[in-house]
DNA sequence: GTGAAAGCGCTAACAC
DNA sequence: GTGTTAGCGCTTTCAC
C-alpha cells in the first residue's frame, strides 16, 4: 500500500536523493550514465512511480487543465473531451472534467473546485449567458487561462471558439423551405444562452429572403432538455398551432419533440418535419426523422487547444474569437 | 496570478501559520470564537483558496477517484460517471475520467496516471478480457480498492458489478422470436471481452427452448464499433446467409448494421429487425427500428460506488460480486 | 488557545 | 558528478 519515494531508492543505492531525483529526470545531464543506469533499474525494480502531487506541489503548476459542460446527456461534450485529451497528452497535461448540469451556481462550485486545484487553464461551455459574468471575470483578471466553446459569452475579453449559428440555422431552416415546408416554427433556446438569438436572427431573415411573413407566435422559448420539447410540442399540438415544420434549439429538444409526435401517431417527416442542430456524427446518424446540421466537433476542440495553450505560454496575450463554420452536411436517413 | 496561502492570511493578522490552519479547518476545537471570526473574514477578503495538492501531500491522499472506461463514442459511460461524481460529491471525492479506446496499451497508461496520482480507487470497465490480468492483480495486492463495472473480468479476486447478460440477452433474443423472426444471427462481441460468452450462451439457450436448430454460420464474431457492425452486415449480405433478424452485442455495432440495411434499402423491421443491448435511455430513445434491452444505468452506478467506498473503508474487506438485473423493457419505436 | 517545528515527496540552487 | 540545503503549502504533534 505504501508507495516507493526516491528517498527509498536513495537508502537502497547508498546515494542521496537529489542524485536520484536528477538521474530520473529527462534532461539528466551532469549525471554519470552508471548512475543513471542503476537508479533507473532500481526504480523499475521496485515499482516506483513520481508522486505527481509533490512534483506539481514544488513546482506550483498542476499541469492540469479544468473543463466545465453543461450536460451529459448527449455525448458531444464527451467527444469533445475526449479529443482534447487526445490532443494535450503529449503536452503532458491531465484534465479534470466538470459538469454544470444547466446550473450556474454549480458551475461556479466547478470553478472553486479548479482553483483548489491550481489548474493551468479553463475550457468551459458555459450554462448561463450572464449570471457568471463578474465571477469569470474574476479568473480572466487572475490572468488564469480561460477559453469558452460552443456555448460562448458576449462582452467578456477571453478567447473563444463556437461555430457560426447564423449560417448553420440559415442553412437549416432554408432547407425546409426548399423540402416544402413553409409553416415554420421555431423552438428558440432560453434567453440566456447567446447562440439562441443568433439562431432566432437567421430564422427571421430566412422568412424574410422568401418572402414569408414572420409570426411571432410560432417562436416558442423553451428549455434546453428533453421534456422542455416535449412539453413545447404538446402545447404547440393542443393550441392548434398551424404549422408543419419545427426548428429545434438542442437536439435534446427534437427528441422530446418527435418522441411526443410518434405518441399522436404524427408521421415524420410527411406531417410535420422536425429539425435541429446536433452536436455530433453519431447523433445525426441515429436520428433518422429528424433534419440535422452537424456541428464541427473535432476543429472545436482543436482550435480550443490552440488558444488555450496560446494563453498558457503567454496570459497577456490578445483574446481570440474564432467562429467555425458548421459542416454544411443535412442528414436524415428517412429522406433520401 | 499568485496565489493567498494560510502564511498570507498569518502575517496579515500577526499570528502563526498553525493558528490560521487550525481556524480554518472544519474541526476548529481550541481555537476562540474570535480568532475565527477574523481569520474566516481575511480569507474570504484575500480571496484565499486552500491549495488542495499540498493538503493531499501532506494527508497522504488524493481524495480523488480515477475512472477508465473503454469508449466515448456513445454517452452510456459520460451517463455512468455524471451519475457517481453526483453520488461522490458529498464524501469530497473528486474524478479523473480517462478513456482506453478499447486499447489495452492505453488503459495500462491510464493505471499507471492513477498511480502517479495516488488515487484513493479506481473504477474500470475493462476493454480486455485478459490482456491485463496481471496488470490489475499488482494493484489488487497493493490493496487499491478498484471496482469492476459494465465489462468485467473473471478470474479476479476484485469486486464487481454488471447487469445480468444472460437474462437480459435471452429476453431480447426470445422477444424476437415471440414477433416471429426464427432465422436470428447473431453479431457476437469479440472473445477478449467477458460479456461475449454470456449472450451467446443465452442466444443458443433461447434456440433450444423454442426448438430452433443452433446454426453455427449464423454467429459472426465482430467488433466492437460501428464500422464492425457495418462490415458485418455487408458480408453477411453479400454472402446471401438466410437470416431476418440480428442481435447485436453493442448498440454501435446495431448502428452500423442498421446503417448498411438503410443504404441497400431494406425495411427494418419488417424485412430484418435488430436488436442489441443499449446502454442509456436516451439510446432506446433515438434508436427507432432497433429493438433494445435497457442497463440498468443509475443502479449500477450506485451499487459500483458503494462497492468501492466499502473497499476504501476497509481494504481488506472480502469483495463483492454484483449481477444486476436490466431493465426488462423492450423499446423500439417503429414497432408500436 | 497559540506558536514552533517537523515533515509529506519532490526539485533546484549552491557548494564541493 | 554528487551531496547539502531550503522550500513548495499544508497539517499535526508537542510545548507552553
Amino acid at each position: 500500500m505504501r508507495y516507493v519515494t526516491i528517498k527509498d531508492i536513495a537508502n537502497v543505492l547508498g546515494i542521496s536523493k537529489s542524485t536520484v531525483s536528477r538521474a530520473l529526470s529527462a534532461d539528466s545531464w551532469n549525471v554519470s550514465e552508471e548512475t543513471i543506469r542503476k537508479v533507473v533499474e532500481t526504480a523499475e525494480k521496485m515499482g516506483y512511480r513520481k508522486n505527481e502531487m509533490a512534483v506539481n506541489l514544488r513546482n506550483r503548476r498542476a499541469k492540469t487543465i479544468g473543463i466545465v459542460v453543461p450536460e451529459a446527456v448527449t455525448s458531444f461534450y464527451l467527444q469533445f473531451t475526449a479529443t482534447v485529451q487526445r490532443i494535450l497528452q503529449p503536452y503532458g497535461y491531465r484534465i479534470i472534467l466538470t459538469l454544470s448540469d444547466e446550473d450556474f451556481l454549480t458551475e461556479r462550485s466547478n470553478f472553486e473546485i479548479f482553483d483548489s486545484y491550481r489548474v493551468d487553464g479553463i475550457l468551459i461551455s458555459s450554462c448561463h449567458h450572464r449570471a457568471n459574468l463578474e465571477f469569470y471575470n474574476g479568473f480572466i483578471r487572475r490572468c488564469i487561462p480561460m477559453v469558452f466553446f460552443d456555448r460562448t459569452v458576449a462582452d467578456l475579453e477571453c478567447s473563444s471558439v463556437r461555430s457560426d449559428d447564423y449560417h448553420s440555422a440559415f442553412f437549416l431552416v432554408e432547407h425546409l423551405i426548399y423540402k416544402g415546408y413553409r409553416r415554420i416554427l421555431h423552438l428558440a433556446g432560453p434567453d440566456y444562452i447567446r447562440n439562441t438569438a443568433e439562431r432566432l436572427r437567421a430564422y427571421r431573415d430566412v422568412l424574410k429572403k422568401h418572402g414569408i411573413d414572420y409570426r411571432p407566435e410560432l417562436v416558442i422559448p423553451a428549455g434546453v432538455d428533453e421534456k422542455d420539447g416535449a412539453e413545447a410540442m404538446n402545447r404547440i399540438l393542443d393550441s392548434g398551432v398551424d404549422c408543419n415544420a419545427v426548428f429545434c434549439f438542442t437536439e435534446l429538444q427534437a427528441l422530446g419533440a418527435k418522441k411526443v409526435l410518434q405518441e399522436r401517431n404524427i408521421a415524420i417527416p410527411a406531417d410535420m418535419a422536425i429539425a435541429c442542430m446536433s452536436g455530433t456524427k453519431l447523433a445525426t446518424l441515429v436520428h433518422p426523422g429528424i433534419t440535422a446540421v452537424e456541428q464541427p466537433l473535432d476543429r472545436m476542440a482543436e482550435e480550443t487547444v490552440r488558444l488555450l495553450l496560446a494563453k498558457i505560454e503567454n496570459p497577456m496575450a490578445p483574446s481570440e474569437n474564432v467562429v467555425l463554420p458548421a459542416n454544411m452536411v443535412i442528414r436524415s436517413s428517412t429522406e433520401k
